[in-house]
DNA sequence: GTCTATAGGACGATAGAC
DNA sequence: GTCTATCGTCCTATAGAC
């Protein structure tokens, strides 16, 4: 309660990171100033210095952990043995995972531009390597013409903006539940591919 | 050359909205100062305000000029007799304006945040409406059984963001003409309605 | 119409007390 | 580990000279 000072970082190091994300989202890393993430947090601005070299490292960090997650859940990913199923376990799992975390994503594909150089060339190669394992998988249908596509690439691309466009509408309090979400989704992308 | 001061606005005005437009998409408008613009366009700080009452106003003004522009364009495009016409129409409208604006369609999705509330609802309004004009198509092809969609309200979403993620890829010096493009796209957009 | 100058405040980051 | 206090810089917006 009174408890103005003294030694409680038990969780602060995470509890600033949950709170630069949520207001990164909410108002864009620009927007955001280290008083404000501090009072989100209830610490002085000068205490995130402990846990964060500074801004840009704050942010760099929430990035590289989503991606890195990302690319760590799909590798544990059970693989199913035919393209086909390949594609519509990729389309349910990137819809659950990306709903799942909509400020992570969120930050994610609207920051790009606030990274210095080289960090963004670090989260440009994660992203690389997500769309990667998605073109696998059409180039795979392709080869057993179960899919006919003009370009694998840019169907990788077009299908991944397709799908992460959910967390721009999707409210848990709206109409349709995560399965009828995934149901249409993958209505639409199964055809999309199809030969 | 050695000019400094005097009178030259003829097209100070427009300068600054192009420079704004540019800075605003490359850094974000929270990270761009009203000093950068004025450097852009050559003139000190203090002169912008006789063409905006402020920052917020010279973004809105930005926003508000692509949506209507994009919703006035749509309206003067010739209407196929059938859905399926209409739909490959809208799908070669929407590549190719985006594709020719980059900057303003870039603005235009990434900072609605940093509206006010009011500015926000006016700009979602018109978003609203050019999604309209796209799902009516998609409702006159469900009801003569040309398509077959799950929901349209939801299609008509992720063509949208499926489309608008061709600005994301596209550069003019890429193996892909236009053209091209806009087939690629019409084969995934065609087979994802398909009855 | 544009300039210079500045008011008034917020910013990122650091230093030193406890 | 957190606080208070502060440095030096930058910000938006305005006032008044030309």
């Amino acid at each position: 309660m009174g408890r103005k000072t003294g030694s409680h970082s038990e969780i602060t190091g995470p509890k600033i990171r949950l709170a630069a994300l949520k207001l990164f989202a909410r108002h864009g890393f620009a927007a955001v100033s280290m008083r404000q993430i501090a009072l989100d947090v209830g610490v002085q601005a000068g205490a995130l210095y402990l846990y964060t070299p500074d801004k840009q490292s704050l942010l760099f960090g929430l990035m590289q952990d989503h991606m890195t997650g990302l690319l760590a859940a799909w590798a544990t990913q059970p693989q199913p043995a035919n393209p086909v199923d390949q594609l519509r376990h990729f389309t349910e799992f990137h819809i659950l995972y990306h709903l799942d975390r909509p400020d992570a994503v969120f930050v994610s594909y609207m920051e790009l531009r606030n990274l210095t150089p080289e960090n963004f060339a670090i989260i440009e190669g994660l992203r690389r390597s997500y769309e990667d394992e998605l073109e696998a998988i059409l180039k795979r249908g392709q080869t057993t013409d179960v899919f006919s596509l003009p370009d694998t690439k840019i169907a990788t691309l077009a299908l991944i903006a397709m799908l992460t466009g959910v967390n721009t509408w999707y409210r848990q309090s709206g109409r349709l539940s995560r399965n009828k979400v995934n149901a249409i989704y993958w209505d639409m992308v199964r055809k999309a591919v199809a030969a």
